[in-house]
RNA sequence: GGGCUCAUAGCUCAGUUGGUUAGAGCGUUGCGUUGACAUCGCAAAGGUCAGUGGUUCAAGUCCACUUGGGCCCACCA
């Protein structure tokens, strides 16, 4: 066995230990009968992605599941794969062409598609290789593309059931539309927020009669170019009067009629509305509904066209402009008031986004989300935290239909061909005529014979591929083995930002598709934000680098440290010297393992505890050790059941430190060749390691490999067994009383400036006989660690000068002091702490003077209170004594 | 407009169904390095649990309101 070094270097362990997991297959799963199947999809990052904080807690998370469900004896497997991510990954090969001065049109569709793939051949696995550093354990054989040639089958064979089944439709509508990336966007996709804009009022005169004006207020007044109406509340007596008549619409030199709806909210603005029915959903609705004009007054990239007259060609914001400017010199623009709007911007690449007609394909939502609801309600499907609930419920049920074609070329095409000759006969309404919706290209057109088709040039949005991921991964339309085994997968690990884009989507596909679940729990975790709560964003700059922190504090020190401080669901704020607390614990255990390997004989390897237990061969030291162990095991594991992850880390890290290192080995450090000590010793080492595997998969393994009866892995050891007769409370009280007895000697040095490493006398006086044959045999263990020379025990305190004394339970701790320590200053110590509980007494006991608490509280409760008084009574009757005794 | 969430030690946060003297990590202060660990040990200081009112024998915990952060949803032109 080589020297370990006396601090932990996880660059050392971390890839070579990786390295033999994947060659041994310990990530891989196969569906096995005899074992009960454990399932996590990753949510595919996109290619683009690098790792980021998120991630970094996203995956240790599903690694802490898959590793203890597969140390549990689960056939646990963990999805690995990415996503293709169409307009991010569209937008970030364009920058690149953009570098040699290239347009995606200046290559062509093909072409540009081509590149598109050469790039994700070249970084796409980036994050994979990022997450391997983390440590995730994934089964890598299985890693799956959401543009592999399988997946892409099932993306088809959803589009043409559906359609099939009518819940797929095209049509014209106000979708939004960016105008940057030139597609059409759903309303998840259009993210809205504040921003500081203007209500301009805007005069449109009487035709009959140009002195006379109707003012409508808008906050986009380049769009007044596309009016084909005013709008008022029938009610309003403002303007009864002039619905029917006929405005002259400035600029654009074009009679629009003045209609009434109750729509129209008759305190906003004027009350007075204009109606662009091309450029806005509400003006839509009124345009379907009054049957009016649709003006369309701008191309796709946000300029105004030809039917805008002299703006045509100018960007919308210039536009703006240019028409108030020419509206002012027409007198026709009565003011400018502030006004806060909120806008959509594209989740990509922040531009406004322009509510824009155009042909679209949708989804129609309403039927698919109903068994999604359902589900929910009776909890088939449940969210940690809880609250995710209603959250998830009230977009579903209020769901609106969902726009997925997208005008880029990265991406699933539309499975819709055309049929060139039946095109003409095409009304512009929906028809059938001349669309056919397909697996596979036709041949001829099934109305016409004609073979002339083009398929749709659009294709589809980015999650209506991995909408299908909990199944389509496993070769969905295929019944396979493996889909049978692990579907319906167990737990879905993600943030609150994709409940709307993937979570509930997945929710609608899985029984649409598969009759059920896609997963039984999902996990939602916190965002992760900076020290002054923004989110943490490369562009913001605040990003602290996962891959940073791994590089210097180790992958483990990463994983522990953000879990630890992660609650349930809760936003976590981070900075950098939050790692250190991972980085000390992971030396910790480092240098713990170090000192039990330094003195661990290997034959204590072999033993079996249950056989020295019943023997009676364990000293009550290693009783309580285990019984702690224990203790925490099964805390460890209720916690983890229900997605604790924060306790689960917190209680490991606090028994294996406060309990195991700084009680345990310190007061076995006298009998450590004790084969009880050293069975003991090497026991609960070696599974508290395994208990912290999943957490700390490196470290752990490391050690595990250096201690005796090692496996390939730390993993094939497996979970450890709850022996719950090993817990034994009364133990844990007995040894916790001399905890006590060692902290106040340890407080009276303290207090009386004594050097720590010099030894000292100690007297304890402690009235009941029967106790001092049960203190005896532990006087040693005092001894030790408070560093006493003459430990005596007597029945009876005798009040001296010369000494300090303190009071535990019916105990005095006696210190004889060689008359160097000031007194009166022990007198005042002492004086303070009767004080304080003379206060304490005195509020117990008007407490228990309550006659309605006495008669309502449960009697368990009232009877540990009068337990405590009397304790409390007691030890003032002691710490007095020790007054009278310094006096 | 609706909903969610947070406010506890100087900082970041725990605190289970209401029930002893409200905890942790970091930071601070004091003491301590001859063999596990200074990425360490021992000890200490530090909290009217945001405010007000209520329910209760009992409230950090439940309810209402107020104040101040953060987030989400919604067709206020």
């Amino acid at each position: 066995m080589t020297e370990l070094s006396k601090q932990y270097n996880p660059k050392e362990t971390e890839s070579k230990w990786y390295e033999v997991w994947e060659k041994n297959n310990f990530f891989s799963a196969k569906a096995a009968p005899d074992k009960p199947p454990y399932t996590i999809v990753i949510p595919p990052p996109n290619v683009t992605g690098i790792l980021h904080m998120g991630h970094a807690l996203n995956n240790s998370i599903q690694d802490i599941l898959i590793r203890y469900k597969k140390m549990k004896g689960f056939e646990a497997l963990w999805m690995p794969g990415t996503d293709h991510a169409g307009i991010a990954t569209q937008n970030v090969v364009e920058k690149t062409l953009a570098k040699e001065g290239l347009k995606r049109q200046d290559l062509g569709r093909e072409k540009f598609i081509e590149r598109v793939w050469e790039w994700k051949e070249k970084y796409g696995s980036t994050i994979i290789y990022q997450l391997k550093k983390l440590g995730c354990s994934c089964d890598w054989s299985r890693l799956r593309f959401t543009m592999d040639n399988d997946y892409s089958t099932a993306v088809t064979e959803v589009f043409v059931r559906l359609y099939e089944k009518k819940l797929i439709y095209q049509g014209s509508y106000i979708i939004n539309w960016c105008p940057r990336c030139q597609t059409a966007l759903s309303d998840e996709e259009a993210s809205h927020s504040e921003l500081q804009g203007h209500l301009y009022y805007l005069k449109y005169p009487l035709e009959e009669n140009p002195q006379e004006f109707i003012t409508v207020a808008t906050t986009r007044p380049e769009t007044m170019l596309g009016d084909t109406a005013v709008a008022v509340n029938p009610k309003d007596k403002r303007y009864k009067k002039y619905i029917g008549k006929v405005l002259a619409l400035p600029l654009a030199s074009r009679r629009i009629k003045i209609i009434s709806d109750n729509i129209v909210d008759m305190h906003f603005g004027t009350g007075a509305v204009k109606v662009t029915p091309a450029h806005d959903p509400n003006d839509y609705a009124l345009g379907k509904k009054h049957g009016l004009e649709f003006i369309t007054v701008m191309t796709p990239d946000g300029k105004m066209n030809n039917m805008a007259g002299k703006y045509s060609g100018l960007d919308r914001f210039k536009a703006r402009e240019a028409v108030l400017e020419d509206l002012k010199s027409l007198g026709c623009l009565e003011k400018i008031d502030p006004h806060t709007l909120s806008a959509g911007h594209c989740y990509r690449c922040h531009t406004i986004i322009e509510p824009y007609l155009s042909k679209q394909w949708f989804v129609k939502t309403k039927p698919l989300a109903k068994p999604a609801i359902e589900a929910v309600k009776k909890g088939r499907i449940k969210f940690y935290p809880g609250r995710w609930t209603k959250v998830y419920l009230n977009w579903m049920e209020n769901i609106q239909d969902w726009c997925i074609s997208r005008q880029i070329w990265w991406g699933h095409r539309l499975p819709v061909y055309y049929c060139k000759d039946c095109q003409g006969a095409r009304s512009q309404e929906l028809s059938a005529k001349g669309i056919i919706v397909s697996r596979a290209k036709p041949d001829k057109c099934p109305d016409c014979g004609g073979t002339d088709l083009i398929q749709d040039e659009d294709v589809l949005d980015t999650w209506f591929s991995s909408w299908l991921w909990p199944f389509a991964t496993f070769y969905w339309p295929k019944e396979t083995a493996d889909l049978k085994y692990f579907y319906p997968t167990s737990t879905l690990v993600t943030g609150p930002d994709i409940i709307f884009f993937w979570v509930a989507r997945m929710v609608m596909a899985g029984f649409e598709f598969r009759k059920q679940v896609p997963f039984k729990d999902v996990y939602i975790h916190g965002t992760i934000r900076d020290i002054e709560g923004k989110k943490m964003s490369k562009s913001l700059g605040n990003a602290i680098d996962p891959l940073e922190i791994i590089a210097e504090y180790g992958a483990d020190a990463l994983r522990f440290s953000l879990i630890s401080i992660t609650s349930q669901g809760q936003d976590v704020f981070l900075s950098k010297e939050r790692f250190e607390q991972g980085r000390n614990f992971a030396n910790k255990i480092w240098n713990a393992s170090r000192f039990i390997l330094m003195n661990l004989k290997p034959e204590a390897a072999n033993a079996d505890l249950r056989v020295l237990l019943n023997a009676g061969k364990l000293d009550i030291l290693n009783r309580w050790i285990l019984s702690r162990f224990y203790s925490t095991l099964e805390e460890v594991e209720k916690n983890l059941n229900c997605y604790k992850f924060n306790e689960t880390a917190n209680s490991l890290y606090s028994f294996f430190w406060h309990e195991f290192c700084d009680w345990y080995l310190e007061l076995i450090k006298p009998q450590i060749n004790r084969e009880e000590t050293q069975i003991v010793m090497y026991k609960v080492l070696e599974e508290t390691l395994r208990l912290l595997h999943p957490f700390m998969p490196f470290i752990t393994e490391e050690i595990r490999q250096r201690l005796p009866g090692a496996k390939v892995s730390i993993i094939q050891q497996g979970w450890p067994h709850l022996q719950a007769q090993m817990i034994d409370l009364k133990v844990e009280n007995q040894i916790q009383s001399v905890f006590d007895i060692i902290n106040m000697v340890r407080n009276m040095r303290a207090e009386l400036e004594l050097n720590p490493s010099s030894f000292i006398d100690i007297e304890l006086a402690l009235p009941d006989k029967q106790a001092h044959n049960i203190i005896k045999p532990l006087l040693d263990y005092i001894k030790n660690l408070a560093k006493v020379k003459n430990l005596s025990l007597s029945e009876k305190y005798i009040p001296q000068a010369n000494q300090y004394a303190a009071v535990f339970k019916d105990m005095h701790i006696i210190m004889p002091l060689s008359g160097l320590v000031d007194t009166e200053t022990q007198l005042k110590k002492t004086e303070g702490k009767i004080g304080k509980l003379q206060a304490d007494i005195r509020s117990k006991e008007t407490m228990l003077g309550n006659k309605n608490f006495t008669a309502r509280a449960p009697a368990e409760i009232v009877e540990a209170e009068r337990v405590k008084l009397k304790e409390m009574q007691m030890q003032i009757v002691k710490l007095e004594a020790v007054r009278n005794g310094l006096r």
